[in-house]
DNA sequence: AGTCATTGCGCAATGC
DNA sequence: GGCATTGCGCAATGAC
């Protein structure tokens, strides 16, 4: 969201654009030789001899053509390759804990509707064995049972 | 100690796309007012006569500095964004379904406890009662239970 | 002050 | 032709 009518693309420094480059020196380009024209040399912070600590501004301008950048370029993008393969990683992980868990989820499913059916089916026994003793003999263990409490077949957590 | 980056693969933004040759160039881009240096062509990639539609050849090389080309880059933008967008939402969603799924997990397995206990406490009352009758008079329908069927509280499913 | 890790972004190739 | 995906490099920023 977002977007204007412009077509800008670049990264722009904060009102200086550093760019700089030129002397498509050697160096051991394995990877390409680049190569940007603009040479935009922003000049030095600022006249005064001094460097005040707690000033904003921009550090050392970086050289694009310089030994030490094209080192830092180089582990960055190595540590953003790594980065996004963990990044990667994790969501596939991520991805399979799911169906591991839908996998847990069906079989305690099961199980509880497996001991569900167990309990219905023994509470029914026993109510109707209930019904026998009253009929004949007035029972003696049985209504210690306090059927109301074990005949709740739909339990009801919360 | 990782590994030292050797690979050639570079496509480099600034320095056209490295299809197969070592022809980069290109200049920068910039936002404001810098010039660029539009020329340049990338010599035919086949030498030959060309002009057949099923070849696989890279097409027109694309005009930087053309309308069409600004004006697709922005499209991909866009599209780009979105796809990242939808691409972490996905992300996001895939790991508050592993937390939901877990608390259902939870709550499943609180539940089988609790049927469980259920289930021991009316066997054994079962047999208890058994044992009862057992002791005066001749069982009668207890003895149709078949306790070796329902008395196994650790179901062992698959 | 120095390093790696993350992240937003644009480019280009490629898959529909 | 067009959008969608994806790998990649760059730069800013965060965390040590």
């Amino acid at each position: 969201m977002s977007k204007q009518p412009q077509k800008i693309t670049n990264t722009e420094q904060n009102g200086v654009s550093v760019i700089q480059s030129q002397a498509h020196s050697s160096i051991a380009n394995s990877t390409a030789g680049l190569q940007q024209v603009p040479q935009l040399v922003p000049v030095s912070p600022r006249g005064g001899g001094k460097a005040s600590p707690p000033s904003k501004m921009k550090k050392t301008i970086l050289d694009k053509d310089s030994d030490e950048y094209r080192q830092r370029r180089e582990r960055n993008n190595l540590a953003v390759k790594k980065s996004r393969m963990r990044s990667k990683q994790k969501a596939q992980d991520t991805q399979q804990r799911v169906n591991e868990l839908k996998e847990e989820n069906e079989r305690l499913e099961a199980k509880i509707k497996l001991l569900s059916k167990e309990l219905s089916v023994l509470k029914d026994l026993f109510l109707e064995h209930a019904h026998n003793l009253a009929d004949n003999v007035p029972p003696a263990t049985a209504a210690t049972v306090a059927p109301g409490d074990l005949c709740n077949t739909n339990n009801s957590s919360q």
